[in-house]
DNA sequence: CTGAAAGCGCTTACAG
DNA sequence: CTGAAAGCGCTTACAG
């Protein structure tokens, strides 16, 4: 007992009495009955006798007892918890998967543990640890290269996939995607187009890249490196406007640009301003992710539309699916649409 | 053993073999001491003697032993983990400041646990029972009413305050901010100015209502009901339009508007120019936090800065001075500044 | 229907 | 410098 309070004190030396929070054995002892009675009647057991039952409610709501998860995750050996890793929590893509996720991992029960890598390999390790060191029952992860060996639960990556083949995610279509908006720009009769990229290295930097190129190669234009330009680990607006301003500053500039996401494409927007250039007249320009406000930017830009809450809510399922023991393995690509506006050269009305 | 298994096979019966993680007592067995020692010597405890340290250390790595903080918070009383509490993960303002409690807390050694309460009491209040259950330190909250008593821990709140007098909590300088816009607008000489205000209820929309309030009179202009319009609960950008819409309609309309939050003043905007009003020949329009992309928007809009993520760093800095035994009672707030663009009416050169 | 006992995986006085 | 023992707050076979 001195012990306790001694230490109290070191750690909380405050007024704030930091009340110690009631236990299954007080509710017990108020109720007259064995904690292990407590224990059943708190847990709904069918086999508790219905007055005990409401005397140990009753004991619990009067001691403002709260069963302490810490204790009950130890002896049951399961958190019923889920980390969910991401680069960062306050872009736009991410805080909106995350509170997909969130949702239907606490309409489950889960209690979500939300880590931030900083888009770092070590940090996202360090996450990993943590998250493991917590003992949860399984961890949703957008990769930023920090994740080597298998951490001892499951695991299901979602936008940035593990570069292994086989392992369980969710990301969007991205070849697809790029698809629609090179047809598009296409549609507008260009050839000289040009492509601001995520940064190299993530499976959503490196797919939506692949498919630009392999789209330049199927209309049977010329593959020119200099049209390809790539936005800085945290994909900025920064970087999207330097890279904007490198391929205006081009000879032979490019009539058209896709940007990778929305950032880079309202960059790159900046960029192409304060070149003197006219959207779309001198320079059309579409983006992969539709930026916030899209339709009020001047001009409104053509992308394709966000699904990034469902991506979050994608993943977690499969991570449910795979906790009860249906493995349902592969990956899962969610299909993106096309949203013209002005951006591209067409009127805006459709 | 056969329980256990049994269990396992229960929970996660998949191919991938949950491998059972390795515990103090297998790193002691593998080292060749006990468990005491093993402990000690993975604390750093300074009384354990080299060879055994790095013999434990070597265990610990072979084994790829990661201490269960589970059984490390029953023991120690202590969760090491905070809980923060917001209406929306996924609204630029709550990412943002929580990003910047994440970063100060983890700093500090603290796992944080999020939760979105969706803006609802009873959701809160679920929330904050599942925090406590969890028993962390201490907890961040941005209340949208579901605190009712104090939980056993300590509270600091941010932005959204708590209604009762001298609780602990960081906020953007609402009323100073609003001052500012109207300060800027009545420098352009309107005295016909809307208002389209946030939900009532939380403190962030009382107060800057208030401070409309207050300016008006204090600039001894009449104060008309009907130009104060408000928001739905998530002061969404539709709603921001239809008080637009509203203001709009007005037999004597004003001639400038300020909006309590990004969301409505885009809504706002929108309506506006679905009336066929230009902005600002027509109509002014400032908004309380600056949109994202606000200068490229059509007209860049001037707004206040935003300090989203100091109102977080700052909250949680003052909960670890309170966790630390510096209760450092009393709010703190942010100040904001106007950034001049031109929905105004300047013309955007500063 | 209820209780005594064991144990989840650690940490930490208490002895040696 | 090291180990045996107790205990954090629960849950759950095992007996009655």
């Amino acid at each position: 007992m001195t012990t306790i309070a001694k230490s109290c004190a070191v750690v909380n030396p405050s007024r704030i009495e930091t009340q110690r929070h009631p236990t299954l054995a007080d509710v017990a002892a108020a109720a007259g009955v064995s904690a292990s009675t407590a224990s059943r009647a708190l847990r709904e057991s069918p086999v508790v006798g219905e007055g005990t039952r409401q005397r140990v409610f009753e004991a619990a709501r009067a001691l403002g007892f709260e069963p302490n998860r810490i204790a009950r995750s130890l002896r049951t050996r399961s958190s019923f918890s889920i980390g969910v890793v991401v680069p960062d929590v306050a872009t736009v893509f991410w805080a909106a998967a995350l509170k997909g996720a969130q949702d239907v991992l606490e309409r489950a029960g889960y209690l979500v543990l939300v880590m931030s890598s900083e888009r770092e390999p070590k940090r996202e390790a360090a996450a990993l640890r943590t998250l493991i060191a917590h003992r949860v029952d399984g961890i949703l992860l957008a990769t930023s290269g920090g994740y080597d060996q298998p951490p001892a639960v499951p695991v299901v990556f979602f936008d940035r996939l593990d570069p292994a083949a086989g392992t369980r995610g969710v990301a969007p279509a991205n070849r697809d995607g790029i698809g629609l908006l090179f047809d598009h720009l296409r549609g507008h009769r260009h050839t000289r187009i040009g492509f601001v990229g995520g940064h190299p290295g993530s499976s959503s930097a490196d797919e939506r890249l692949a498919a630009f190129e392999a789209e330049v190669t199927a209309a049977g234009l010329p593959l020119r490196a200099g049209y390809v330009r790539h936005g800085d680990a945290a994909w900025s607006e920064a970087s999207g406007e330097q890279a904007g301003a490198e391929l205006a500053e081009l000879a032979e500039r490019p009539t058209a640009i896709i940007a990778a996401s929305d950032a880079l494409a309202v960059g790159a927007l900046r960029a192409l301003r304060g070149a003197g250039l006219r959207v779309p007249e001198d320079v059309a320009l579409v983006s992969f992710d539709d930026p916030v406000f899209a339709d009020l930017l001047d001009p409104p830009v053509t992308a394709l539309s966000r699904h990034d809450r469902e991506v979050g809510e994608l993943a977690a399922a499969m991570l449910l699916e795979v906790l009860t023991g249906n493995p349902e393995p592969g990956e899962v690509r969610v299909p993106l649409e096309l949203i013209v506006r002005r951006s591209c050269g067409c009127d805006g009305r459709g």
